[in-house]
DNA sequence: ATCATAAGTGAACAAGTGTTCAGTTGTTTA
DNA sequence: TAAACAACTGAACACTTGTTCACTTATGAT
């Protein structure tokens, strides 16, 4: 990329230095941003949307939600993982079954913010 | 898959009819979860959330983007795009100077809400 | 102990994504 | 008018992701 920041020998600069500096100076470490986007991406499947918002509502075990997507339970499995490896979602075990929830609360709000801004599409 | 549902013939069924039919019933049409998938993936790339992030503290212009993040105006005007096509952010034209800013008050919710679910890892 | 079943896993492949490069458009300035 | 530049775009590529298939683990029933 060309270097725009010319403030040394004139004072016009296309880059607003001052604002860049700014927000450089707030923005989240790389560790946090990596761990929003991994969050997101988690987020960012028709799959995995259906298995929030059913989780949502109730709590469902692995089979509910294979006989719900009409998807087998070894795309489910994988699925879930990848969401539990997020903190999107817990389980607990109960003899052979495992009945799965939303984590926390936060889940709820970012995905209700998400469906407002959609539905206002 | 196969079929585990067996209510007809047997009181005791693995899967929880009753429960899946009433998500069923909740479930949001294909084109909202496309929509909300498409959105959380619009987010869900590190260079993307670093953008959202440095919009939800200041009107930025493509090259002050492009400085902030050491990527050069290709890279950020297709990234740009991304978050233009999922409304995520606005832009408004000034001479040749394109200025962009978060387009609702819900994604800087959401992404907050995102944060503190992140930061409470 | 044996069988059936809920759940999870690894490998492999097709499909999708981000970046780069080269080039275009449209605006400003000389 | 010509040159400079901000922004945008299409094509190509390397890389990532989701699904399927075959298999394993672990629990409960016969």
């Amino acid at each position: 990329m060309m270097d725009k920041t010319i403030e040394e020998t004139c004072e016009v600069t296309y880059v607003d230095r001052k604002k860049v500096l700014s927000v450089e100076r707030k923005m989240k470490d790389e560790s946090t941003v990596q761990l929003l986007a991994e969050t997101f991406r988690a987020l960012g499947d028709p799959t995995r949307v259906k298995m929030i918002f059913a989780l949502s509502q109730e709590e469902l075990c692995v089979c509910d939600i294979a006989s719900l997507l009409g998807a087998t339970e070894s795309a489910v499995s994988h699925q879930l993982r990848v969401l539990r490896n997020m903190r999107l979602v817990k389980y607990r075990k109960e003899g052979k079954m495992a009945y799965y929830s939303l984590d926390d609360v936060h889940i709820k709000n970012l995905f209700d913010e998400c469906l407002r801004h959609v539905e206002e599409m």
